[in-house]
DNA sequence: AGACTGTCAGACCATTTGGTCCAACCAGAA
DNA sequence: TTCTGGTTGGACCAAATGGTCTGACAGTCT
């Protein structure tokens, strides 16, 4: 269980032990909701694994709905923070790199946040539509700037932008999400950190030179 | 409706008219299920959806389990053809060029069908998880054996085959699962022609020459 | 024609679900 | 102590759900 939010004590603890409480409520509904999503999970069974009665999560939060929301918002953030790191001063290679590394651990460390993610979309966001219109939309469009800025420099090949970044998330999350058929191939998972190892370096070293041998010119 | 073909069936019109109407439910099933996941979508939705009666749907499928299984063992075979077309016989960039089209050919055509197998995915493939253990993994494991022998022949740049068919895997299957992402960002779906050949050029540009123009030191 | 069999739907049932109500608890202010 | 307002849980409810039962209708066989 990987709490997403840094719970900064408040003063008496009689208060926090409140927001603990909640927080224990979100980590089991995350737990929950992404392996049945929202109508597959049921609020006995997440008061149950939170360790509250049902009545008392109702009191926290006014309703499954919200509950959810709250949830998502949570993974939300976290989630679109390694885009932001994206800067146009470092090399290509570089953030390109990084950003492939930071992703694969969220993969690792987030998994059931990767799932929930992944579910909603699956299920046409209708929570998050709004804000990947909006602020997803605009943050790829200020990054796809950057990264066409690197092609016209000529420090990296032509390519669309967006389909590259496309690329980037779909591979990193595949390791999230499939674990269970990774696993079952490989024999491995991203805890283990050889494997993490190798596959941080495959996807980058694949990403970013290539297959073939020598790079056909056209 | 005459029947195509008078075989020396039992009742032609009769067998045929079911079999149609077992499809329709499956059809729906998968529709509704891609959607909500098993528990969440109900035998009354997709009833109503298919335009039958529970009652009826109950006949033709004993339970909401087996109906769901029907509907994935249906998918399964689909599922891992493109990968069964991999030949040593092809060169590298031949195979991996096509193998990348007809993914994204999947993941334009059988959008549900792909969002299903996710979702089992994410859920832990409860009921694929054999399947994944024996077929699967033995399947990849011939492939990773072209893979390999491309590598020895020289004609493919080093790289673990594992990684490199699940960054493909994961890259093509993007596109159905998280088509409300993209399409709020590039506003294009692939069920257009263009951005459908943008997508596999893009994928088959970085994946066969990689991003960086020349590499330095090899 | 009449019996048989496969096909289909309406009424019905037990369980689960999200959510409400009310009574009780419990720390601190008076 | 008593009052008070935030907090907690057991009992409860109406709706939805997966699944059963009974019976009807339509072809087919004798």
């Amino acid at each position: 269980m990987t709490p997403l939010t840094p719970s900064a004590a408040v003063s008496p603890g009689r208060a926090a032990a409140s927001e603990a409480r909640k927080q224990r409520i979100r980590d089991a509904a995350l737990s929950l909701f992404s392996q049945f999503g929202l109508r597959g999970a049921s609020l006995d069974a997440i008061a149950n694994q939170a360790g509250v009665s049902k009545t008392n999560l109702l009191y926290y939060f006014p309703s499954k709905e919200k509950l959810y929301i709250s949830v998502l918002q949570q993974i939300l953030n976290t989630w679109l923070e390694p885009i932001r790191a994206i800067d146009a001063d470092q090399s290509p290679e570089a953030a390109i790199n990084h950003y492939i590394r930071i992703k694969v651990e969220l993969s690792r460390d987030h998994v059931q946040a990767s799932r929930l993610f992944c579910l909603e979309m699956i299920q046409g966001a209708p929570l998050l539509k709004e804000e990947l219109h909006s602020d997803l939309r605009a943050l790829v469009e200020e990054k796809s700037k950057v990264i066409e800025g690197w092609i016209a420099h000529g420090s990296l090949l032509p390519v669309d932008p967006h389909h590259l970044i496309y690329l980037l998330w779909g591979t990193t999350q595949h390791y999230a999400d499939f674990a269970v058929q990774i696993e079952a191939i490989s024999g491995k998972t991203l805890a283990d950190p050889e494997f993490f190892e190798a596959t941080v370096d495959n996807i980058q070293r694949i990403v970013l030179g290539g297959l073939l041998p020598r790079p056909k010119e056209s």
